[in-house]
DNA sequence: TTCACTGCAAATGCTTTGCAGCGCC
DNA sequence: GGCGCTGCAAAGCATTTGCAGTGAA
């Protein structure tokens, strides 16, 4: 039925004027911006929480999760679902986004560009009609190092 | 974790003859590819087991999981996720190695091929010395109706 | 007969929600 | 001073798993 971009609650405008909600300035919701400032990747909800914990900020998780549902809900921030099936969230930015070449082994990650997909995304969305696009694309494999080590094992 | 997309299935050369997991003939398993085969629509496990129980096929929901996750390891079904983050499966409809184009409102899905893509991570695979490559790749945006829906609102 | 498959129910982990107190405006 | 926001903990849900009985090969 009719979405949001977050699933589940569905703010119904129909009894008030949706502009109306005001959205106090709390140094949780600073934080939680200012965190998704300094990622540029997704990030899940309890990631986040993780992150701002270890940064010595004090945000309940219950609370991460509303303000990131509330951004979400704004249009302030992307949300997607990874392969867990988990919401993850991040600041919206077009431009400079990079995939990565993960190790399955050893979770190395190696940052790659792909101007290649990039255009070959927008290309198939627009023969398509799609429009609002975005795309993730992951590589898994044995980086250098785990694959003598399989080898050898 | 359990994520099966990739499910890494056979994807071992010559080393390793693969466990010789031997898939048993039930009714269940039956029941669930007959519903499969009906369907031409991603549905979700708890939508399955539903239709299932309608047509008077008794198939506990836990072995309905564990049919679906056998089903997709084994390639003969897709999954995705929907907006609320529930796995959804459908017999493929291509056979081959695909991506899909999803609409991030309806949940709409086109199967599109990329052999330019295909070639590009196997390449920046090669370049990083990565070995026994995967990759997902999923494009979410706005299909044409929608786009056309959300413009008027 | 053997052993994978199934059903049941408890367990797991992510996400949401009720309630009372706090702090922004 | 009002009222939205936060934290805590319990509830809600989809999904997974242990265990013992059942049926396919």
């Amino acid at each position: 039925m009719s979405q949001g971009t977050t699933a589940g609650s569905s703010r119904t405008p129909a009894s008030a004027p949706v502009q109306g909600k005001e959205q106090r300035v709390t140094k949780q919701r600073l934080a939680v911006s200012a965190a998704l400032d300094d990622l540029a990747d997704f990030v899940s909800t309890q990631e986040l929480h993780r992150i701002l914990q270890e940064r010595g900020t004090t945000v309940s998780l219950a609370t991460s999760y509303r303000i990131l549902q509330s951004l979400a809900d704004d249009g302030l921030v992307d949300v997607l679902r990874n392969a867990d099936g988990e919401a993850v969230y991040r600041r919206c930015a077009v431009t400079g986004h990079h995939h990565h070449l993960l190790c399955r082994n050893c979770g190395k990650a190696v940052e790659v560009e792909a101007p290649a997909v990039e255009a070959w995304a927008a290309r198939i969305a627009n023969e398509h009609g799609f429009t609002a696009v975005e795309h993730t694309v992951e590589i898994f494999g044995l980086c250098p190092e785990c694959t003598a080590n399989q080898a050898g094992q």
